[in-house]
DNA sequence: TGCAAGTATGTCAATATTGACATACACTTA
DNA sequence: TAAGTGTATGTCAATATTGACATACTTGCA
């Protein structure tokens, strides 16, 4: 760690390299992580709603089968992108991606 | 599809999908468009409501101050992933991020 | 005036993500 | 059995995104 930014961390109240940093940190990435796959099963509910196959849904935003299986798998090659178009191109409502997303999260705290 | 990827296929004297087709993307894009905006916003009200500096926002999330620039200028090569990492790391409620996604504008606070 | 802190912009090598393709798997129906 | 439909997985070249760096601009203050 740079020592600049080892002070900024310091001045700024944190115990820099200690448990509360990287639990910090953790959190952060766990919040996202949650969002990801709260999204991702919005995606298939979604699609699955409307009677769209992963090809129908592939062909609507020119993406491909196997794009969408892995969407819907949580590969890690997916994108936060890539998941909000699929939901979008799905037909999902604004109130439907806010519900998916406001019930994982609480549960990620 | 991209404004300008559009332009370059009509260019090349491409005949572009249908009507139909063409509006409807556009109207998906228009959407994750504006969404990606609203985070944006909420990126910058978050940071600035906690007296964060773009420097100690990037060390929080070990990136750099010129992305957090680009992030809130709305620099084309940010991906939506990095926007909802700002948005997190700058210490947004679960309630701030899901205003941003469902609301066009405003944030909590 | 100069200095310091904060922000904006351009660049780039390294890395991540993409659509496409092949192919395997699961299930249904003839 | 075989054929059809839908989904899963692995691969890869092309493209997109990344942090880092240099540098310029802005604002406020002594």
């Amino acid at each position: 760690m740079k020592t600049d930014k080892l002070e900024r961390l310091q001045a700024a109240g944190w115990k820099v390299g200690s448990a509360e940093d990287f639990l910090q940190l953790s959190d952060e990435e766990a919040r996202l992580v949650a969002l990801k796959l709260s999204l991702i099963s919005a995606v298939k509910k979604s699609r699955i709603k409307r009677k769209l196959s992963q090809i129908d849904l592939a062909q609507r935003m020119k993406s491909s089968q196997s794009r969408i299986a892995k969407i819907e798998a949580g590969d890690p090659s997916v994108s936060l992108d890539l998941i909000v178009r699929a939901l979008i191109a799905s037909g999902a409502t604004t109130r439907d991606i806010q519900a998916a997303f406001t019930a994982k999260e609480r549960m990620a705290g």
